[in-house]
DNA sequence: TAACCTGTTCAGCGCGGGTTCAGGGGGTGT
DNA sequence: ACACCCCCTGAACCCGCGCTGAACAGGTTA
């Protein structure tokens, strides 16, 4: 999962750079609302934490082009606490929840979890396919209810593919979503990570597709082909 | 899937063209404005997407001479952020749907997938044919809920046809539409496909016309021939 | 410092799948 | 009825995608 910050108190901004990478996003942070705006408008991110003080764009500004041009990633705003009416211009700018500082990172990731969840069309924070369950929470994963040792990277990849069970997913689009910006096209990093996922969670429950991609199936579900 | 892409900034060309080949298409790109006119007005096309911003000649004259020219394949043009006056004058000429730059591949992708159903008249992203069911976008192939296995030039194959049900397709249309330009036209690689994707999907899905072509048809729905 | 762990790169290889070819069968027109 | 041509089909070819094992680099832990 790729998340942006936008957030111009450097040590908050540097603060939640570190938890949500903790948290096992690939995190982008701008300090203004130009940069911000910018970043949003040419990055594929799955969440936005947009600050509404922000200096050269306003956070209400951005988030308004932001749905102007068609972006419908799940945007959260942070509102200092006296700010109410802030807020409600946020919503109607679009935000799909919103958080009073200061706050607890506990909290935020709770809401993040849940707006990209929501996002995706599930409602839990662990998500199944089969006898294959992933604890987007935890960053653990189950097989049967054996747990299963996966890397950081491996995680999000399985955790992307689950987002988008039964869809075909390019290389290209793994790429984006896995890593932040500026990432060597040509490798073939994710072969080797499919790969390795593989010989963990058994070679039928991530299907190639030659020339498109790759999807997350239930090797069950599937009668004989 | 037919795709052509004018866009003159050779980073993003190239990128657009590599997004929408992993996507399943046959893309030309094209760097200018005159160019792309003329492939425009010599290739048939199933969408194209179109920056203003172009050397040789407008984008905004372009897509007008191709209306003028009777072309009628949906048009998606990309314009600079700043540039509102120009995006009103793109649809005042014609085009389909607008994206402003710099924005994020797979919301282009979502974008081309609604255009090119529109234009079939299609909603949904799954096109149905009796119990033959196309999902466009996992691209998978069920035949009354069987998941049926297709390469993915088969698939692009069958996915024309499904878009056309009920339409004479020619060869010639069906290999312009599933390859890029130059495709060595005396072959019968469009044969061997359709006796592959009969031998998987049943003979009497699709039907020959000859002299003219095939026709993708409802075994059920067709009374005795 | 040495022993891990994780992410990345590289080279080799198998095989899937697209293309081609040759041969045969069955409509179609005269 | 004949010939022609369009189309089908099985098989073979062969390129390149994607898989794999292993080595390398950077960071972390004893």
């Amino acid at each position: 999962m790729r998340a942006l910050v936008v957030e111009d108190d450097p040590d908050l901004s540097r603060q939640l750079g570190r938890a949500l990478e903790d948290a096992g996003y690939a995190v982008d942070v701008s300090l203004d609302g130009e940069d911000g705006h910018f970043l949003g408008d040419t990055e594929p991110y799955d969440v936005v934490v947009l600050d509404l003080g922000l200096p050269k764009m306003d956070g209400v500004t951005v988030l308004e082009r932001w749905r102007q041009d068609g972006k419908d990633f799940p945007v959260l705003i942070l509102t200092a606490r006296d700010r109410w009416s802030e807020k409600v211009a946020g919503f109607d700018a679009g935000a799909d929840d919103y958080l009073t500082k200061p706050f607890h990172t506990e909290e935020l990731l709770a809401r993040l979890r849940a707006l990209t969840r929501r996002a995706a069309g599930h409602t839990t924070s662990t998500i199944e396919c089969g006898d294959l369950s992933i604890d987007t929470r935890g960053a653990r994963v189950f097989i049967d209810g054996a747990p299963v040792k996966v890397t950081s990277h491996e995680f999000r990849m399985l955790s992307y593919l689950a987002h988008h069970q039964d869809r075909v997913i390019s290389r290209t689009e793994l790429v984006e979503h896995i890593y932040d910006q500026d990432f060597d096209r040509d490798s073939n990093t994710i072969e080797v990570f499919v790969g390795r996922l593989r010989k963990k969670i058994g070679n039928d429950r991530i299907e190639t597709v030659r020339g498109l991609g790759y999807r997350l199936v239930d090797p069950e579900a599937r009668p004989v082909s």
